[in-house]
Formats: C-alpha cells, sequence, structure tokens
DNA sequence: GGCAAAAATTAGCCTTGACTAAATTTGTCC
DNA sequence: GGACAAATTTAGTCAAGGCTAATTTTTGCC
C-alpha cells in the first residue's frame, strides 16, 4: 500500500482539520473529514482505517481520527507543495489570487522530491503563500508570523494591515478583490466598516501598520 | 462518463502508436498499446471500448482501435501540455533534459486550459520541448519541422547537426549526455562514428551545420 | 482449402474507494 | 439511571480498471 490522491487528500484534510486544537482533544470525527472533503461518513471511516494501516493516522472508533508523527510530516509536506505552486501561479503565471486554489488541489499530488526543491530555489524560497499562509520549508519547519498578528479588533480605531486570509475559496478571495483587500495592504477604520462582517472574519490583520 | 488519467493514458498512447503510420492500416493493435502502457491485452480491450463510448475512438474487434476527430484533438491537447511543462522543469527549473519526461507525465494530466496558455505565453510560446520534438499551438497545430531533417545518412561523410531524439526515455538522453550529444550540437563524421548504433538510430539529424 | 499458432476478446475475479441502509455506540435530558 | 437522539461504524452494493484463464478470430503454412 501506498501513496494515491485519494488518500493524500484524506490526510490533508484531517491535518487541516486538526491543526486548529492543541492538546488532547485533536481527534478529529470523521464526520468533519466528510463534510470537508465531499464525501460520505463511512467512506471516511473506510480510509482513515486504511490511514491507520499505512501509519498515517490513528482510529479511535466513535472518537475520530488523529495523525502520527509521520502522517503530519507527510501532511506539512503537502501542505508545501499546495503553497508553493500557488505562489509560482500568482507570482509567475499571473493568476488571480482566488483562482490559485484549485489548481495547487491537482499539482500538490505531483510526486517529486527534486521538483519541489527546485521549485522552491527557482522562487526565491518564499516563506508565505499568495493568502499570507506560512510555506512550510523543506525540514517541515512551519514559521507562523501569522502569531503575531491578531483577529480584527473590536472598535475599529485604527488602521490595520492585512497579513493574511483564513479562507483560500474563490469566493471569499473574489469578494475581497472587490472590496480592494488584498495581502500588505492598509485598511483604515472606515474601510474596515465598509466590509460584510463575513470578510472581515477571515482577515488576519496586524494593528501597526509600520510592521511588516 | 469523462475524463480520467487512465483513459487519458490510452488515449495518448493511443494517439504516439497511430501517429507513424498513415492512411487505412492506421489500426493499433491493442496489444501494441499494452506494451506501450505496461498492462496486459484484456485491459486494453476494456478501455479501448470505453474510449468508443467517449467518441474518443473506433473498435473494431480483432482489428486495432484508432482516434477520431475529437479524440486526435484531445491526444494532440495531451501532447501540448506534456512537452510544455518538459520545457518548463528544463529551461526555468534547470532540470536536465532526461529526467523530465516522468514528471511531465504526471503534469499533463492536469486539467486547466488556461494554465496551458499562461504557461505558453510565460515560456516565450516555444516551437519544439527539449528533445526536439515540435509543440502543438493552442489550436491543435502542429509544425513539424522535423520533416526538414533526416534520418542519419549513410557513411557520415559529414557533419550534421542534431535536431530532435526520438526516445525520451531516461536510459537514451542519459547515453547521449555521455556521449556530449544534445539538441543543436554538431557531430564530426567521427563523433557519429563513435557512437553506439542503438544511440545513432534515436536521432533526427539536419546535414547542413547552417540550418538552424 | 484446412489446420495450427498467434493474436484478440470474453468471462470471471480482485482491489480501491465511493454509496445506502442497518446496527451500534455515545451523550444528553429528565 | 434510563430512554431517545445524534453520531459512527458495519454490512452489502457498485463502478473503474486491473489481472488470469478460457474462448474465439485471424493468419500463415502446407
Amino acid at each position: 500500500m501506498a501513496r494515491s490522491t485519494n488518500r493524500e487528500d484524506h490526510l490533508k484534510a484531517l491535518y487541516s482539520l486538526g491543526e486548529g486544537r492543541g492538546g488532547d482533544d485533536a481527534w478529529v470525527s470523521t464526520n468533519e473529514m466528510a463534510v470537508a472533503l465531499g464525501v460520505k461518513a463511512p467512506s471516511v471511516t473506510n480510509m482513515v482505517q486504511v490511514l491507520q494501516e499505512l501509519g498515517w493516522a490513528e482510529h479511535r472508533p466513535y472518537r475520530g481520527a488523529r495523525l502520527t508523527p509521520l502522517g503530519r510530516e507527510l501532511a506539512v509536506g503537502l501542505v508545501r507543495k499546495h503553497r508553493l505552486w500557488e505562489t509560482f501561479l500568482v507570482e509567475q503565471l499571473g493568476f488571480g489570487w482566488e483562482q490559485v486554489h484549485d489548481i495547487a488541489e491537482q499539482m500538490e499530488h505531483i510526486d517529486c522530491p527534486e521538483l519541489v526543491d527546485r521549485l522552491d530555489a527557482f522562487l526565491g524560497r518564499p516563506k508565505v503563500d499568495p493568502h499570507g499562509d506560512p510555506i512550510p520549508d523543506a525540514a517541515g519547519n512551519i514559521e507562523d508570523n501569522r502569531e503575531l498578528t491578531v483577529p480584527l479588533p473590536e472598535g475599529f480605531g485604527h488602521p490595520v494591515v492585512v497579513k493574511a486570509v483564513l479562507d483560500d475559496s474563490h469566493e471569499t478571495l473574489s469578494a475581497l478583490d472587490a472590496h480592494g483587500v488584498s495581502i500588505g495592504v492598509s485598511l483604515s477604520p472606515e474601510a474596515l466598516r465598509a466590509l460584510p462582517a463575513t470578510l472581515r472574519d477571515v482577515l488576519l490583520v496586524s494593528q501597526n501598520p509600520s510592521q511588516t
């Protein structure tokens, strides 16, 4: 048994859903994964059991699943590939930031370690992707400077600089685009108030425009 | 029923094997395809029948298969993607010409017409890939200047310029590399005689070094 | 023209990964 | 603490695409 697009998709869903929560309740329910992947729950149960046989995840029946260290390493590799390809598509080919998620979803499954290294070098070893998300390095380390940023502050008393967008869907990113929002843009309190709440909520900002 | 990696692989095999021969005997046997694809003959029979249902190919039992106009169009699109990605890998990422076939084999299945257009533009709308093979344009036209070239002439009386290599396998290309052969290189009669016959046979050359 | 060998197809089975329906476990509310 | 609802897994089915074994068609040779 080995790598396959489907297994990788399930692995990545498990990783994405599990990363938010720390500590002991890092278990992700099969139902959550099913919703994220657009399949039904029993299919996920099946696949999670396969991931367990592969040593990528641990499955506790009626509890959920979580990654093993190996699984996490592989998942981070997928995230790395995804974000590098997104960066390539935007910076080199001129795609809009709302177009690249779905394409990178296909490209991240290309299997060639040397390709990843060369792409990374070609792009100048970027630290963040076009949505402000950190790109893991070759060793799997993630330098997440977004912890220096904050969710939108109450009151909107000061201008803020957009550091990252937490939802990479075509829909959200197009809407943000229509409001002139992109990574690095400074938003005045008025501009913030003009944004629909659903869009404000996906932004990570730094409060001091002098912080880069 | 729709696109899938397997169906595309069979379509491309049918195209590659069928292109050499003109006219009425353009039928490709399922066995040939099986050998080319590394699967068994009955699997090919199955898949060829699927291609027929898709309107991509015509199957005449015990005779073989051949592409429909639609199938040919799709196959040329795959060849276009394959050769553009090979060009990208060599020219932009610095891969050796012997490394890129297998990677492009994966990348050619990425489905995004806009990506192909942008990649083509990014590369400067190249006419040939790193192995000297023509890259079809967006309309599917193939400007095959290799017809201006000739297989290696008898006698090796004159220097020749290498225009294309007919076998893109890692093995062959590495061997050619070891002999200092690459696209555009001029080979003296002595150099030609020094090449193993198996390597000489995959070269297309032009006889007059002044022809570029 | 008939017969053996080669080639191709059909038949039947396996794995992957999806689904629905049914059974099981968990958790909550009184 | 028990009953019921919600969540999860198990059981059984299906399609895609591969395989081997058996059958059928074609071909080549006398």
